[in-house]
DNA sequence: CCCTGGTCCCAACTT
DNA sequence: GGGACCAGGG
């Protein structure tokens, strides 16, 4: 009992009313995660509830490992079974893996195969999405100049987040444009099928649609999980709200948590309703607000409080921290985006000294809207010799090579997946061009084969010149060669393996590998101690370096599912040396793995020969990647993993999932910052524009997002926050940089709170924002010496130490960025002075409150025109958008 | 058929 | 900064 005394009274009436709906509205910093872990391992101890009938539902693979981490500490060591801690996807996947099957309907004709997706379904991430949907749009002759492939493909996806299917969009559709891509989703669907092919948003669909119609499946869930915890709830969408009341049933032991102030995922259906309406949807729910905040300084919680609440969709709430005072929050306005890195660089060099100092580990993360940011900042730490770590970005499994190699193993796996098999027919480059791959499609079209199909086809009727035939026929066995030895039949490469040095000798853990899909985060471990230390390529969020081999594995029950184990065995994938029957709770790791099957690849394909023939640091980083893409195979390996799950894992691999605790530095969105939290923290390009992002100026709901990411970002800082913003910012490399307009989220923090840092003239920038002092935006100027250095980095070079932060001369206003230019041989005009500029008593910019005599208060969006003819537009809270002229709308500020 | 270099267009967040 | 596409020579 007494880990429960650790709790303050709403936690541990969160944790201990265990029966029924419950919603646990968890303020930022209020302990959510440990209530959650501290309710599961309460279940366990005190209530005698099995671990597996234990369900969690976390946002991202790294969550779902920690969770269970922290929940193995509690109940540490008393049972085997563990609770299945996972995300949606991945859970959704296993569950499909198991019995998607039984989704599969008799064909007409006797004899024919049943129609439907099989086990060995591939997914297809949004670049495979979006080649299908440009394949479709070329064959029907769409113009992708209005429509580009881009945009089906996230209106399709928007669809499919709101569980529309091609007919609905169509009846519901209001313009010729969406009429024209509800055909394409339709058409989209069809070559998904033909694929034997799932996409992201399918996954839940589907998974949805096996519970709803298959009965035995959802008897199997419901007896199989008693308790359901939702973490994030308020970013749950609509497929994930369905599947949750699916696993639920009718016992309805729910527990959501969430915040509907850091509901930032709107754009990806969630529906922040779900938390809105809990108590609606299920009637005798219990409601517990989570309000002491435990990370935060009260400065800090005041600042982000006071943005937060100017949203009006929201149920709202009191947080209140123990940590009174702490230190101001921090105002940088930098001239341009390099010297606000050099800021951000400047002064975590300077706290990372001293919390050393200290003897503390320092911890800062610069945060941003757009990953498009961490450019500058990473060239800024490096230039102060920082180490940092970027979360997300470009991810590793988007590069070139990496997609290659995936690529041909999901042929390998599927080689209906014609998309993967278009990527790879042809690379690296073996005469297989243009012509023949046309002929290939069309005769795909013709007889309604997959590619794979077609080239057999192809090479039978001749239908082909003869020396892509040979190119052809190279291709098909190289497939079916890899085929052959998945399936433990490509003799000569066996006997290379059976050969195989030492680390093929390592003493495998016997590893309880359940195929029943709900293993979840626990899955079953199996490595060799020596060989893990090795890899530096964190793969996924599943294997914890002091998790003891053979000690975890979900145990199954015995009820059979709709599918047979059996079918199981059939599927290629599960090789093994003991045959299809063997007894999986001591089934070996394949024999012949993903890393074989990949250095195989390697190999009869001469890519890495090919790329040390180029010669070139791309050529040799890209063999750098191709190796870590073996190594994460051979960690796969060891955790007895066969072809499917490893590609399972590449395929739901978060950019959150990599985040890592133990940087000092961190570098990532506002997005993948949620749920983390660090003693120092900049929130970067407050910008009208940038932040909030220019796509979402317009619509008040996406304002309103926008608002709660920058309460995610605020709340994310323990003991300092600093605002920063670039007075000029360049869109893109070439262009003339742009002056910008600070974000209407600084306006909305108390200016009590705030500290302007790195001005060293009097007066304080924002103030004159805030007091409505005119600026220009249209100011330009010329670069005639692209090698000056910023002043203050001058100082630097000539190794003058920094005390403070930028050393040199620091430029924080807009009027003395002239002579900033100055200073740097550029010539600088003001095509439009600052006093010509109409914004006098009356010129309302964007972000600014007002008042309109009829409407109330409000806030502009949008300025047009100038001088007498300026008009605005206006969002005011209960009377939507006005487009007011400004002359003769008798709007005052507020 | 393959490779190269030039040009054009794009760039929000992510399971 | 970079990916996609195209024209033109090997």
């Amino acid at each position: 009992m007494s880990f429960l005394d650790q709790l303050n009274p709403q936690q541990r009436e969160a944790v201990e009313t265990t029966e029924g709906p419950v919603l646990i509205l968890a303020g930022a910093g209020s302990g959510k995660t440990r209530v959650i872990t501290y309710r599961i391992a309460h279940l366990i101890e005190n209530k005698g509830v099995m671990p597996e009938s234990i369900l969690a539902m976390t946002f991202t693979n790294k969550a779902a490992a920690e969770m269970g981490e922290r929940v193995e500490k509690l109940v540490g060591g008393l049972s085997i079974a563990k609770p299945v801690i996972s995300t949606f996807h991945s859970f959704c996947v296993r569950m499909l893996r198991r019995d998607i099957e039984a989704l599969r309907i008799p064909s007409a004709t006797p004899g024919q195969s049943p129609i439907g997706l099989t086990r060995n379904f591939v997914i297809y991430d949004e670049a495979d999405q979006q080649s299908v949907v440009k394949s479709i749009m070329k064959r029907l002759g769409v113009d992708d100049k209005q429509l580009t492939p881009r945009t089906v493909q996230a209106r399709i996806s928007w669809a499919k987040n709101h569980m529309l299917d091609p007919q609905e969009l169509y009846l519901r559709s209001a313009d010729p444009k969406t009429e024209r891509v509800a055909h394409l989703y339709e058409e989209y669907r069809k070559q998904l099928r033909q694929a034997n092919a799932l996409d992201f948003d399918d996954l839940l669909l589907e998974a949805v649609r096996l519970l709803k119609t298959a009965a035995n499946v959802r008897e199997y869930y419901h007896r199989r999980f008693q308790y359901l915890l939702i973490d994030e709830y308020q970013d749950t969408n609509r497929p994930q709200y369905e599947l949750m009341r699916l696993l639920a049933g009718e016992r309805h032991n729910l527990c959501a948590v969430g915040d509907e102030d850091q509901s930032i995922y709107s754009w990806r259906g969630a529906d922040i309703r779900n938390i809105l309406e809990f108590e609606q949807d299920f009637s005798k729910a219990k409601i517990i607000r989570l309000e002491q905040n435990y990370r935060s300084t009260q400065n800090i919680l005041q600042a982000a409080s006071a943005v937060v609440a100017n949203n009006v969709r929201r149920k709202g709430k009191n947080l209140w921290t123990a940590r009174q005072g702490g230190t101001r929050i921090g105002y940088y306005e930098a001239p341009d985006g390099e010297n606000e890195a050099l800021f951000a660089a400047d002064w975590i060099a300077r706290y990372a000294r001293e919390a050393v100092e200290r003897g503390e580990e320092p911890r800062a993360a610069v945060l941003y809207r757009t990953n498009s940011q961490s450019r500058l900042f990473e060239e800024a730490l490096r230039r102060y010799g920082l180490k940092y770590h970027v979360v997300g970005g470009f991810s590793f499994y988007q590069r070139a090579e990496i997609k290659d190699m995936i690529s041909y193993l999901k042929v390998i796996q599927n080689p209906d997946d014609s998309i993967s098999l278009l990527r790879v027919i042809n690379t690296p480059a073996r005469g297989i061009g243009r012509g023949t791959i046309d002929t290939l499609e069309r005769i795909a079209l013709e007889t309604g084969l997959s590619l794979w199909g077609a080239i057999q086809e192809a090479v039978q009727r001749q239908l082909i010149p003869p020396r892509a035939v040979t190119s052809l026929k190279n291709f098909q066995q190289l497939i079916e060669d890899a085929r052959a030895m998945l399936a433990g039949t490509f003799v000569e490469q066996l006997e290379q393996v059976a050969a195989r040095p030492p680390s093929a000798e390592v003493p495998r853990v016997a590893a309880a590998v359940t195929d029943d899909g709900c293993d979840g985060n626990s899955h079953a471990t199996a490595f060799n101690p020596e060989e893990f230390g090795n890899f530096s390529f964190d793969f996924g969020a599943n294997e914890g370096s002091d998790e003891l081999p053979g000690k975890s594995g979900s145990v199954d029950s015995d009820e059979t599912p709709a599918s047979e184990r059996s079918v199981s065995a059939r599927n290629d994938n599960s090789v093994g040396l003991n045959g299809p029957a063997a007894d999986l709770s001591t089934f070996p790791a394949p024999i012949v793995s993903t890393a074989d099957i990949l250095k195989f690849l390697i190999d009869r394909t001469g890519y890495i020969k090919l790329l040390e023939q180029e010669d070139t640091p791309e050529a040799y980083s890209r063999i750098e990647n191709l190796d870590e893409l073996v190594n994460a195979a051979m960690d796969s390996r060891d955790r007895a993993e066969t072809l499917d799950q490893f590609l399972d894992h590449a395929a739901l691999i978060a950019d959150a999932d990599d985040y890592d605790q133990r940087a000092q530095i961190t570098l990532m969105s506002l997005h993948a910052a949620k749920g983390l939290e660090f003693p120092l923290v900049f929130l970067s390009g407050l910008e009208e524009g940038l932040f909030p992002h220019s796509r979402t100026m317009l619509i008040p709901d996406e304002i309103e997002e926008e608002r709660r990411l920058c309460y995610v970002g605020m709340t994310r800082a323990m003991d300092q926050l600093i605002l920063t913003r670039a007075v000029y910012r360049r869109r893109y490399g070439s262009d003339l940089p742009e002056a910008s307009v600070p974000s209407r989220f600084l306006e909305e923090v108390p200016g009590s709170l705030i500290e302007e840092l790195g001005t060293n003239r009097a007066g304080t920038t924002l103030a004159r924002w805030r007091s409505d002092e005119a600026v220009s935006s249209h100011y330009s100027y010329e670069d005639e010496d692209q090698s000056a250095a910023w002043p203050a980095d001058r100082g630097r070079e000539r190794g003058q130490s920094s005390k403070t932060a930028g050393s040199g001369r620091l430029y924080n206003s807009i009027e003395n960025i002239a002579e900033f230019f100055a200073s740097r041989g550029k010539k600088f005009t003001l095509s439009k002075p600052s006093v010509d500029e109409p914004m006098g008593q009356r010129g309302f910019r964007p972000g600014q409150r007002v008042r309109h005599p009829k409407y109330g208060e409000g806030t502009v969006c949008q300025r047009e025109g100038e001088g007498e003819e300026a008009k605005i537009t206006v969002q005011f809270p209960g009377f939507g958008l006005k487009k007011l002229v400004e002359k003769y709308a008798q709007l005052e500020r507020a």
